[in-house]
DNA sequence: AGGGCGATTACATATAGATTACATTTCTGT
DNA sequence: ACAGAAATGTAATCTATATGTAATCGCCCT
């Protein structure tokens, strides 16, 4: 759940950056058009919001640039105040929406909530996988009806394994979603971090979920195997 | 909790707001019908204010497209005249009152009144959590039969969250929904305001209901984990 | 058997939140 | 209009803990 933000303002950034990471989202804030443009070209975020004024290159050329290349992540203007063109142009280019500044973190959030929901086919916001059921919203996450509490990291490690479960997940590809992008590859912090979330969901008693897979990364399954 | 108000003209609306301010809502105000439009269909808010005649869509558009996509966010219009046709339209297309320009203030204030306290997700009037039970419009508020007093503040955020029960919210969606703080994110009032609310409601006896989630926000649920 | 990969553990540190005291603003009653 | 009280916001300090680092252990695998 991996979304991008480019926006110059360094207050307005900072805002976002922390409410959205409140709201079990990661962030990745840049603050100028020209890497905005070069991260989104990616295609890992799930969501981009796109400041129109910006110092180097615009939002409308981002937008255009990305669309260009078949690049249909959803895009969130956020505009100045008092230009009814701008945003019409926005949803012209192909902006999923947008949202005039200032404006409070509660619309901003309804606003992600509804083009990130859109994108990914998350009908409940429940996910489960065997006995492990973890909510969402709620961050109230179970295995065989016992409840258990996870950090803020362990539960967005095991929403990502649970998103995409049965797939083999590669460390790199842990890394990118679950801290930010730049990672040098010398830490164990995904191994550590595997180890504690195992401590939680995984005890002696019920089969294991996680499984390493040697030399490609860890996944999560139903399953055990040998 | 939040009031929309759409009204292209400067005195008026400025009026309006301010008022409604004094009496306790958090009001944001919209000049035309595009962004009120917009803003309205996010659902964050508890109660429409839309004048009839606006330069670009009109009130009645606003609100058969708000009613179109199952948004029922009460609506309350602003007429110019008493034309008995206008009346009977607004109520047709779902309107739940309306007002006849000039009015006093206090003739709102008394509609927005009632139009809030009997909103869409309060059949009744009072919402409860595990023992402890509040009344709206009496802004009474008592836990395992206990009457206890609480100042606006408190009793916004404690209604907010009851509302919400079970979810987490990021200090940054309570912030935009019970104060008017848009940018601010180096203040601590939540904290200190949750702190107080504690300390009425959650003593030393009973199981506590606010739950702190690190990182993420505060949760208000009636079952307890570690 | 040994090289490498992952598991495990202990430790350091950064940071979020709790708490408290104090300042300021808003309300109330005369 | 004023004084005093109550509510609310600000700031500083304290505390708990989440998370990252690094060092060591163990065990597959060819």
């Amino acid at each position: 759940m991996k979304i991008l933000v480019v926006e110059d303002e360094v207050k307005t950034g900072d805002y976002i950056k922390q409410g959205l990471t409140e709201a079990g989202f990661v962030v990745e804030l840049v603050r100028n058009g020209l890497d905005g443009h070069h991260k989104a070209m990616t295609g890992i975020f799930e969501l981009v919001i796109l400041d129109v004024m910006l110092p180097d290159i615009d939002g409308w050329k981002i937008m255009t640039s990305l669309r260009e290349s078949k690049n249909h992540t959803p895009v969130l203007f956020l505009t100045a105040r008092d230009s009814v063109k701008d945003r019409v142009k926005g949803l012209e280019l192909g902006a999923d929406d947008y949202l005039v500044k200032p404006f409070a973190f509660a619309e901003l959030l309804a606003r992600v909530r509804s083009l990130v929901r859109r994108g990914v086919a998350t009908p409940s916001n429940t996910l489960a996988i065997a006995d492990l059921q973890m909510d969402i919203s709620s961050r109230i996450v179970t295995r065989a009806g016992k409840s258990i509490m996870l950090t803020s990291k362990e539960f967005m490690l095991l929403e990502l394994m649970v998103r995409r479960q049965g797939e083999v997940l590669p460390r790199s590809l842990i890394a990118s979603q679950v801290w930010d992008i730049n990672f040098d590859s010398d830490t164990n912090v995904i191994d550590v971090a595997i180890r504690r979330l195992r401590a939680k969901i995984d005890d002696d008693f019920s089969p294991k979920l996680i499984q390493t897979i040697r030399g490609m990364g860890y996944k999560i399954s139903a399953v055990e195997h040998d």
